[in-house]
DNA sequence: GCCAACGTTGGC
DNA sequence: GCCAACGTTGGC
């Protein structure tokens, strides 16, 4: 099983629309950017994203899980983009930010704090035991 | 709102 | 195939 992060802007598509979605879930739609694409034709069934919220609140919040895997993006006419369907899964304990991260070396790796703009990247399973333990601290 | 970084486009 | 121009993203 791997570990990836998604990006979005609360503005545009946030945790708590994500949340509303349920079992359901929503393909991950609107990627036009080749890594990312990439990256999510690597995405196996049951793989597990952090839901990152980018602009006004730069944290992750929630984590997601794969229920579909890449498959054509249905806003795109070029036939070139993929997409994959997630689902929520639950919230983290509380919001881990951009801040922290960029502050624990541990981190120091992670795209997220040295490639901004990449709006799919993985993550590592230490990256993400890190995740966890901070969004287990109060 | 600004600006830096970076990806993409298009002319040559 | 290179490179300049341009557009977009996202942190500050």
């Amino acid at each position: 099983m791997k570990y990836w992060l998604l990006k979005s802007e609360p503005s545009d598509w946030s945790w708590d629309d994500q949340k509303a979605k349920g079992a359901e879930g929503e393909p991950w739609t609107g990627v036009r950017n080749y890594q990312a694409r990439n990256m999510m034709r690597e995405m196996a069934l049951g793989d597990l994203a952090l839901f990152y919220h980018s602009q006004s609140e730069k944290a992750c919040v929630g984590i997601v899980e794969v229920i579909h895997e890449a498959h054509p993006d249905p806003t795109d006419d070029s036939g070139k983009w993929d997409c994959v369907t997630v689902k929520a899964v639950r919230d983290l304990l509380r919001p881990v930010t951009l801040a922290e991260l960029k502050d624990d070396p541990r981190c120091a790796d992670m795209p997220l704090v040295n490639r901004p703009r990449l709006s799919v990247q993985p993550v590592s399973a230490a990256e993400w035991a890190v995740i966890e333990e901070r969004a287990a601290e109060d």
